[in-house]
DNA sequence: ATCATGGTGTTATAATATAACGTTTGTTAT
DNA sequence: ATAACAAACGTTATATTATAACACCATGAT
């Protein structure tokens, strides 16, 4: 529930460009190829990015400080994400098992930590650099 | 094998200050309080940080840029890290957990990927918080 | 109409990280 | 011991990633 389902113009050109990518972007990237639809300022891309981020539209690659569409739905609004990244080639996946997805989402501390939603990076190599 | 398992000066010096820190350091943190011992510049401590995470004796947590110890041993030479966030009081502890370790380091992506690492960083209330 | 909310545009700056260069130190091989 | 090599060092400069702050505008609710 909640997300507004309806995107701003700036939000739908972020978002548009990052699913049309191959691969995960970057911030000052997608800057770079907006500046002809007239955005001008990281804070205008940065805004946009937590926004689709919230709405579970893209997750952010932490190791990569990097940017792609969500291509799943197991991860409901971004809680439970999971990729595989190929240190050779840089591509990236979004690993969508619902039987690991349901492990971590039960999986508990023992020392009393309850977890509202978890984030997983497998690295390694790509079918096609392996 | 492979660890020289001395460390240098300046490595000595980066992870005494994050072992003795109670939660994740930051690298400029760092910087800032190591600059009494003759350490000037940001270069000197990504070095340090580079070596001691080659070396298993220090983590990073992505997600906040920051740096803990290690308190493990399942994590050999960080090939399999996790993590407990806490989002209100930003408590980090290592998640040392032989099933969950074993469940990814074995798990394989169904598009033929092979998996060398993973890093895997949960998030939610600790204890005290909750 | 006034208020609250959320989005926008803009300027400036903070925080994080790396490049490049030459020097020094420690280890190994002859 | 000394030459050769690798690793660590110190330094300056710069690149990359991200946020602060402020004024403006549109929408919808009271
Ligand atoms: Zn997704
Ligand atoms: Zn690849
Ligand atoms: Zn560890
Ligand atoms: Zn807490």
């Amino acid at each position: 529930m909640a997300q507004a389902q309806t995107l701003s113009r700036n939000q739908q050109i972020v978002l548009d460009i990052i699913e049309k990518a191959k691969g995960p972007l970057k911030a000052y990237s997608i800057l770079y190829n907006v500046q002809k639809k007239g955005i001008n300022a990281p804070q205008q891309i940065y805004r946009a990015l937590d926004k689709l981020i919230e709405m579970g539209k893209i997750h952010k690659i932490e190791s990569k400080n990097a940017f792609v569409a969500c291509r799943s739905s197991d991860c409901e609004i971004s809680k439970a994400t999971a990729f595989s990244i190929c240190e050779s080639c840089e591509k990236v996946d979004e690993v969508s098992d619902a039987k690991l997805s349901k492990y971590l989402s039960s999986f508990n501390h023992k020392k009393g930590m309850k977890f509202k939603r978890f984030n997983l990076e497998f690295f390694g190599l790509c079918k096609k650099c392996k």
